[in-house]
DNA sequence: TATTGTTATACTCTATAACTATA
DNA sequence: TATAGTTATAGAGTATAACAATA
């Protein structure tokens, strides 16, 4: 899916949403390319990480931190087991909670992620100097905490 | 869906990916709560705003410009159809062809998305003084060029 | 023959509701 | 009674392949 990033703007703030919009859809595109080189989908890739970051966990924890129904989590969970990338355990104290893990497969693809996510942040801000940098990210800073209020 | 934008950053380029994941998290979930408001999902939105664009345009036209199969575009116009925003209508000169237009609904609700957007912008940047604005949209434009020749 | 859009089929992500096994 | 995770069902978005009508 391409585009809803070429509104033409009306004036300087419009032209500012424009590019936006345009940034966070080739964003999005880049973030999964690099998942669906190892087979991965946004959602799965989000699993993983939780498992990386927070250890094994029970699908009931990952619907919470994820923010999905624990139907879905399910089905999440089936495909990453099924590829071999996470595996289903029985909970030490709770026998009616599954306990859901990193395979070797799945935390050497999280660190592959991670190798890649550092080169990729190398090159593409390598041309940007000290200054810019750090006015792209004080601006995001205010961007996102202004979307985030809109929200509420 | 949340995350996936809370990946730790290893140095300053690993701190901007991160904001930048961040930020383009966040928009994707401003862009489609002002469509679902509205009864729009993305590729729908994307539809109608290219009828608007370009006028009655053909299925074939429409999964060319958005980049997806002609058996998706049938699915997304079965929708628009349904929900009373667009008409399939015979083609004029290749009897095969359909040829979508927006209906009256399907262009005030256009309308009426340009106009949030404007708003939207507007309280967005309000905050933002001039040189920030115009420091920050000279990175986007960067970074996107950046980001596509990634891609290649 | 080639093209337009359909039907047939399948997969992922999402949801709610009913149900099973446990707590 | 409440919770964890399943099955059942549904809908959107995506794809390929086979097919009908037309060019």
């Amino acid at each position: 899916m391409k585009s809803l990033h070429n509104m033409p703007p009306t004036d300087d703030s419009g032209l500012a949403l424009a590019k936006l919009f345009e940034l966070a859809v080739v964003t999005f595109e880049f973030m999964e390319r690099g998942l669906a080189e190892r087979g991965l989908s946004r959602p799965r890739a989000t699993v993983l990480w939780l498992l990386h970051e927070r250890g094994p966990l029970r699908q009931r924890d990952l619907a919470e931190a994820i923010g999905v129904s624990a139907r879905n989590v399910t089905g999440l969970v089936d495909g990453l087991e099924r590829d071999g990338f996470a595996v289903r355990e029985r909970h030490p104290d709770d026998r009616r909670a599954a306990l859901v893990s990193l395979t070797g497969k799945g935390a050497a693809t999280v660190a592959g992620l991670r190798g890649e996510y550092d080169e990729g942040a190398a090159r593409l801000f390598a041309d940007l100097g000290a200054g810019e940098l750090a006015g792209f990210v004080s601006t995001v800073d205010r961007l996102v905490a202004s979307i985030r209020a809109e929200t509420c």
